[in-house]
DNA sequence: TCTGGGGTCCTAGGACCC
DNA sequence: TCTGGGGTCCTAGGACCC
């Protein structure tokens, strides 16, 4: 049998999605960079991660090294920025605080989308009443979006596409009563939950648009794409399995990873790395009030060097009880750093993964010997807070093991164009001129 | 020369126990 | 000594998302 909760409710969902949103951020601070290319790289300067129009127009790819377009670059001026996280979040709370101004539900999705469920407003016109929410955002923010309307959260997503690709929408298409228009023009990769791998596969067999896919028999779809697969088909055929999300949950997991500068093959300062990772880790799991009862280290060379042969191994180790404590988690971290390290490689990338986060408040209950975790956990506080002190203050640094200096900087991420803090830091707010 | 980081979910194989 | 089945846990890895 096929255990798939369906929702039988005639439900109706939107999904709101910035168009560009990195690069949409910069220009909003810059205006001369309007109807400019614009483009917005990764961490480390290494690839293309947003950009405008301008610059989708010039045939720069998502997520194109930087190195391969240096020409484009120089040739048709296009504006680089080294990607300003904080910037970004502050709009992106912005962003979603309007639409919250609007709809009575909304899911926050990720940075730049959010689902809502329009099922209340129904005997409202939703076509207009969107497009003037669109223009509405635009005029305030001055960030463009597109919004999708469907029966379901997957062809709600959908829609978003089909309004992306269709200027003449401006921003808004309506899915209901036209979803076979939908499905028949838009690829097969467009679909929520098809990435290249399965585009691919599904290519091979002759399915090349959602169309094609939803006429497929229920065992075919559940043996080749999977249990997720066969929801994801119920949605496109209007059936919906997923609804709004709009508490927000608990991690899961919580990753710290870097790719490095330049290549390291020395344990020694793998392990000063490891240490600034883990405090990195330990704070971010403080700050979720959050526990790791697994702890992984990943370590990789670089893919891209033909000359070299690749190694990429992970590890991880079940921690003997649960905890954030920076001094707990750096001793397991170097035994499995020790476990899956080899001299002879250049390593390029490593990363520390908690696992199977628990909260610190149902795991405090559950614990007889709550005195000695409590000292812990203070120890580890007042540990991180020193090293915070120290560490920010420029002068010299904290850390585990003696005469600890990290590897003369050359780890450490590239970022030449880095745009201001214009949101978020008092000192870079932009000025006026009268 | 230069190729991101942080997540989720699912599957499969091996170890181990009864 | 040989031959099992079934369940659970652990671990690794793949595919997807933004």
């Amino acid at each position: 049998m096929l255990s798939i909760q369906q929702e039988k409710n005639n439900k109706i969902f939107a999904l709101v999605d910035a168009n560009n949103f990195y690069a949409s951020c910069e220009i909003i601070f810059n205006p001369k960079l309007k109807e400019k290319p614009v483009i917005v790289l990764s961490n480390n300067d290494g690839c293309v991660i947003s950009r405008s129009p301008e610059a989708k127009q010039l045939g720069i790819k998502m997520g194109q090294p930087f190195f391969e377009i240096q020409d484009i670059v120089k040739k048709h001026r296009v504006y680089v920025f080294s990607s300003n996280f904080p910037l970004y979040a502050d709009m992106s709370y912005r962003f979603h605080e309007s639409l919250n101004l609007f709809f009575p539900e909304i899911e926050v999705y990720s940075v730049d989308e959010s689902f809502i469920d329009l099922s209340s407003l129904k005997k409202y016109n939703l076509t207009s009443y969107c497009l003037y929410v669109r223009n509405e955002i635009l005029r305030w923010l001055k960030i463009p979006s597109c919004i999708g309307i469907g029966r379901t959260k997957t062809l709600a997503k959908l829609a978003n596409k089909y309004a992306k690709q269709h200027p003449e929408l401006q921003g808004v298409f309506n899915s209901i009563n036209r979803e076979t228009i939908l499905l028949k023009n838009m690829p097969i990769e467009e679909v929520w939950g098809i990435g290249s791998k399965l585009s691919q596969f599904l290519y091979k067999k002759g399915i090349h648009t959602p169309y094609d896919l939803i006429q497929q028999n229920d065992y075919w779809i559940k043996k080749h794409l999977k249990i997720n697969g066969l929801r994801m088909v119920y949605e496109l055929r209007g059936i919906s399995c997923y609804n709004l999300e709009s508490y927000n949950p608990q991690k899961k997991n919580t990753v710290v990873s870097r790719s490095f500068g330049t290549s390291i093959s020395n344990l020694e300062d793998l392990e000063k790395i490891l240490m600034s990772f883990i405090e990195k880790l330990s704070e971010k799991l403080i700050k979720q009030k959050q526990l790791a009862t697994y702890l992984g280290i990943f370590i990789k060379s670089n893919p891209f060097n033909k000359k070299e042969p690749y190694y990429s191994n992970y590890k991880i180790k079940k921690l003997e009880t649960p905890t954030n404590s920076i001094r707990i988690l750096y001793q397991n971290a170097k035994k499995i750093l020790k476990n899956i390290y080899k001299p002879e490689i250049k390593y390029k990338k490593m990363g520390v993964i908690a696992l199977n986060l628990c909260s610190i408040d149902s795991f405090q209950k559950d614990l007889f010997d709550n005195q000695n975790y409590d000292k812990e956990q203070l120890r580890n506080e007042a540990i991180l807070k020193l090293m915070h002190y120290y560490n920010h203050s420029g002068k010299i640094k904290i850390q585990f093991a003696k005469n600890i200096q990290l590897p003369k900087n050359t780890w450490f991420p590239k970022q030449y164009h880095l745009s201001k803090r214009y949101t978020t830091d008092i000192n870079e707010i932009p000025i006026a001129k009268i």
